[in-house]
DNA sequence: CCTCATGTTGAGGTAACCTCAGCAAGTCCT
DNA sequence: AGGACTTGCTGAGGTTACCTCAACATGAGG
């Protein structure tokens, strides 16, 4: 039998998966935000500014969730909201300069936390892992 | 330039990541059950009766929220509490028939979803997928 | 201009956590 | 034996991050 184990794959994949997520929420750390949060603001670095409801859609909550998210990001000072010149009922949020600065403080740290994880892998074993996860996450079936 | 791109390494885990968590909380869903309280009755079918207290910990939850916990299972007839003999203060947490049984099938499902997400690999690389995650689980300084 | 759709938000709800305080029972000291 | 402290559980009540539903303003089509 030189069956792979596919539910020790399974829990080892969730294993490191919770390894990694607890680090890279140490990595938000610094600026007090919620995982949430940090999400927000990377998809408001990486879309430029979004309606609410757009915003919602990025990070998969109800456009009335997106309100909140908004407000909290308002009040810490790290983005605004402006009236959407194209249409009056809209709102667009854009990230302030403090917002655009955390932001990329956060994907430095996130960038980092990354790499010390990956790193006691041997660079052909990342060049590995990497095709293997590639294949998995664009894979349609998988 | 050989280097890995680490940045994507890590974005490209937690896409996978996220894909699996998603498929395995399908497999869960036929019993309505929370996330957390399936890893509640995993806990109590793999170490067999419990204290609230020790479930928490292994939960990683506050002993106060054990009690919650608890209770659910309670309510949906798959856990019971009786008297610790050891111990008149504690309580112990065991599962019924009912639970066990659960517990059974969402072990299948949860390894079938498993089995399933990652077929698309070849054997080859299953097993070498296999290989990385315990090296990154495993290395005390990854 | 009337109707229907869309974008945001107020009001209020829920799930899964939390802390803190209280009570019962165990442990230890003298 | 009698306090003093600790431990195990749970009631009371708070927080966070979501949710739905309805109101209100604006936009778009007949």
């Amino acid at each position: 039998m030189h069956e792979v184990d596919d539910d020790g794959l399974l829990e080892a994949f969730f294993a490191v998966s919770r390894r990694l997520r607890h680090r890279t929420r140490e990595a938000l750390g610094p600026w007090e935000l919620s995982p949430s949060l940090g999400r927000a603001i990377s998809v408001l670095a990486h879309h430029g500014d979004l309606r609410p409801g757009t915003l919602a859609e990025h990070l998969r909550i109800a456009p009335r969730s997106a309100t909140e998210v908004v407000d909290d990001l308002q009040q810490r000072g790290l983005a605004g909201r402006r009236p959407d010149p194209a249409d009056r009922r809209a709102v667009l949020v854009t990230l302030t300069d403090e917002g655009r600065r955390v932001s990329g403080e956060i994907r430095a740290a996130r960038r980092e936390a990354g790499e010390s994880f990956f790193a006691t892998l041997s660079p052909a074993d990342r060049t590995e892992l990497s095709r293997l996860l590639r294949s998995l996450r664009d894979d349609p079936t998988g």
